[in-house]
DNA sequence: CGCGAGGATATTTTT
DNA sequence: TATCCTCGCG
């Protein structure tokens, strides 16, 4: 069977143009990967390339574990030489292997936000900085924009020249690499900026990956920065084969330093590049094409391209306008639960986009009311997590003693008596002695001023100790359990607080549970279970990557998390000036952030395959304030006869240009306002219903630890009903109805 | 040393 | 509005 029978002549070339550079301009649902993979299995069958040889570099795990399990199939036996990857894994790969060459240990730790908003707090106090002329998120922001860009911190001060915050900032820069290298930890930039350093300073290092990698593909190429470009440049400078996929209408990561000249200027890097540009679309129906090329055809220096399809026509687009966002909130779970009940569609079957996190909030408290399964992707990472932060610290500190962060977040968790007091003399000796702080503890004898400190820091040192010489036998999981049992840990979450610890216990399972994964995978795999490797895996999980296609359930994310994926329906909310495009992008008065919004409106648009409903409300609460918004200018780039906007016609802005025909006859609903939000933590849906309780005030009632009590009072709290109960051995305790399941006895 | 109260602060997007 | 941080007290 011909790999490439199913494909257009277009992506059949593309398929087939195997030898030096390529750029593949391909549109939105044209059918990419798909090109992508039949490209490897024409490289391996058709070329006799050995799939070793072959590299595909993706963005997310996600798009890396699909593109894979589509190569395997595909391909079939031999398929697993193949180095499917995404950036951040792949450089750690290669960083385990080399970066003694450049002066860490290969049993570096991975830092994540947080723990790079706790060591820049300690840079910048340091440095005796005024906190209010220099905020470690501005100055985090500068350190990875340059690390972005391959700015050194030397490169950095020359740049900076006269001007005193940006010497101040080379200053930071230099403190924080310092300490970085310090802890032998890595952050997210560095992964790739150390990579990029490794190849440079060790030649020989990359000719042996030039000559590992001859074919290499990488997806989503507009979201590249310049280090992955330098990257990708440096394993392709040999054999030169590289073929990049990329839709420069697509780029929404330039905050994150994507640098949209690498596809704009491909062709200038690169002379003898072959460019391809796949524009028929696979996935919309054509008045959701058009919608999308009105909009993004107001964007000036794009790569002129215009999708089509053979689709047909398909439903008009959905524009509703509301009140409130509640309003909003209401119409859409309606209407998903309408269509579901009709039969018509499945909850998977549709999503809800929205600009920022915050609005997801909204639908949840819709969905858990209508008790519609809903899946938030994105938010409060479940590894950011007070209790998950805290055991990884664990295994870090067994794993790597030289991350100081992890060893002070540990160091008096649970309680052990050490006070701000020991540690900051423990971290004036290491600094004194120049040694890490893990290594200062263990001369906490030596260590002057400690009184009796001193005994309590022994018996952690001992801790760690008896925990470290348990790694060497165990497995991870048993590893983990003993270090729960000896430290007490659990027991000193239910002190703190019983409602809350429930909630913490149920996300310790699921991490301990994530634990047994990894080593069920690698035990399939064949490959040890190592807790370096666990714990890199953990640190580069995207909240994307958790989304599973067969359960059913409505999808919520932001725009950007949509990115590379489809759904038959999609909603598209809050489509206000000052939402989307956001006031600061209004306000900036920058056409380029404008331009990035615009496509990630296009973005949007075209998740969407059959239906589309774009949504805004006129009255919204944004941080505790009230904010009157009009609709989003992009809203007025889609040409009015492919809406659809109800019978009720109100011009409510005679200055617009366009009058649209609007719907104010929302069905007045009291019960939004005091809508049952879901505890916070426990992201299942509908099944505890604490709407009502079966007991009262007086009533008495019995817990599973404490017993039987009598309930002295009932509030119904943000979230939940807070019931007071007294109880006969333990005295009176205040708890969550949904997480204290009482039940009425007597 | 630990806890609670109250104030400041944040909200654009995340590998 | 919701969280985080600092400060002052016990």
């Amino acid at each position: 069977m011909n790999a490439t029978e199913t494909l257009n002549d277009r992506q059949q070339e593309a398929v087939r143009h195997t030898e030096g550079p390529l750029l593949i301009l391909a549109g939105a649902g044209s059918g990419k990967t798909r090109v992508l993979t039949h490209r490897v299995a024409y490289l391996i069958r058709e070329c006799g390339v050995d799939p070793w040889h072959i590299l595909a570099i993706t963005f997310t795990n996600k798009a890396a574990g699909e593109m894979r399990e589509r190569v395997d199939r595909l391909v079939g036996p031999g398929s697993e030489s193949v180095w499917v990857s995404t950036f951040h894994s792949m450089c750690v790969r290669i960083l385990r292997r080399h970066i003694d060459l450049i002066g860490y240990d290969s049993n570096f730790t991975i830092y994540d936000t947080d723990d790079q908003k706790t060591l820049m707090k300690e840079v910048l106090k340091l440095l005796e900085l005024d906190p209010k002329m220099f905020k470690e998120r501005t100055m985090l922001a500068k350190i990875s924009h340059a690390k972005d860009e391959l700015v050194t911190p030397e490169e950095f001060r020359l740049q900076a020249g006269d001007d005193f915050g940006e010497k101040k900032a080379a200053d930071v820069y230099e403190q924080y690499e310092k300490q970085m290298h310090a802890n032998n930890a890595l952050d997210f930039d560095d992964l790739l900026c150390k990579t990029v350093e490794l190849f440079k300073t060790h030649p020989e290092v990359l000719d042996n990956y030039q000559e590992r990698f001859r074919y290499i593909m990488v997806d989503e190429y507009q979201d590249t920065n310049t280090a992955q470009f330098e990257l990708v440049r440096l394993l392709a400078g040999k054999y030169r084969n590289l073929c990049v996929v990329g839709d420069d209408d697509q780029s929404i990561y330039k905050f994150r330093g994507a640098n949209i000249q690498n596809i704009l200027s491909f062709e200038q890097v690169f002379p003898d590049a072959k460019v391809i540009k796949l524009e028929q679309n696979y996935r919309s129906t054509s008045r959701i094409l058009t919608a999308a090329n009105e909009v993004i055809r107001h964007n000036e220096g794009r790569k002129e391209k215009t999708l089509w399809t053979d689709n047909g026509d398909g439903e008009k687009i959905t524009l509703r306008e509301f009140d409130t966002a509640y309003d909003e909130a209401e119409y859409i779970v309606e209407d998903i639960r309408e269509a579901v009940n009709r039969g018509e569609a499945a909850y998977r079957d549709h999503a809800i986009l929205y600009r920022t996190n915050a609005q997801s909030r909204l639908f949840e408290e819709r969905f858990v009311s209508a008790g519609i399964p809903y899946k938030i992707v994105g938010g409060i990472n479940f590894y950011a997590r007070r209790e998950v932060k805290d055991l990884l610290a664990y295994l870090k500190t067994v794993d790597n003693g030289k991350d100081d962060l992890a060893v002070r977040r540990i160091v008096n968790v649970p309680k052990r008596g050490i006070g701000l007091t020991s540690i900051n003399r423990v971290q004036e000796y290491a600094q004194k002695k120049g040694i890490g702080f893990y290594e200062a503890l263990k001369e906490a004898a030596y260590i002057p001023n400690l009184g009796r400190g001193a005994s309590k820091l022994e018996s952690f040192v001992a801790l760690i100790e008896h925990f470290k010489a348990d790694a060497e036998e165990m497995d991870i999981l048993d590893l983990m359990n003993e270090i729960l049992e000896e430290t007490g840990y659990i027991d000193s979450l239910k002190e703190e607080d019983e409602l809350e610890a429930e909630a913490r216990m149920e996300n310790m399972d699921e991490f301990l549970s994530k634990i047994a994964t990894y080593e069920e995978d690698c035990a399939d795999a064949g490959e040890e279970a190592t807790l370096s490797g666990f714990l890199e895996e953990v640190a580069l999980v995207a909240d994307i990557d958790s989304l599973e296609e067969d359960s059913d359930y409505v999808v919520l994310m932001t725009l950007h998390s949509a990115k590379g994926l489809e759904f038959t329906h999609v909603y598209l909310a809050g489509m206000e000036d000052g939402i989307f495009p956001s006031y600061l992008t209004i306000t900036a008065d920058d056409n380029e952030e404008l331009e990035e919004e615009r496509r990630l409106c296009y973005v949007g648009i075209t998740r969407a395959k059959k239906e589309l409903t774009l949504t805004y409300a006129r009255k919204r609460m944004v941080r505790g304030e009230t904010q009157y918004n009009k609709m989003s200018r992009f809203l007025k780039e889609i040409p009015p006869e492919l809406l659809s906007t109800e019978e009720t016609f109100t011009t409510w802005d005679a200055g617009e240009e366009e009058a649209f025909a609007f719907s104010r006859t929302q069905p007045e609903n009291a019960f939004h306002k005091k809508a049952y939000t879901a505890p916070k933590a426990a992201r299942s849906f509908g099944s505890k219903d604490s709407g009502t309780l079966d007991y009262g005030v007086g009533d008495r009632v019995s817990h599973v630890k404490f017993g039987d009590g009598t309930v002295t009072d009932i509030v119904k709290g943000g979230r939940d009903y807070e019931v007071t109960v007294d109880f006969d051995g333990y005295g009176t305790k205040k708890m969550f109805a949904a997480f204290a399941k009482l039940i009425k006895i007597g």
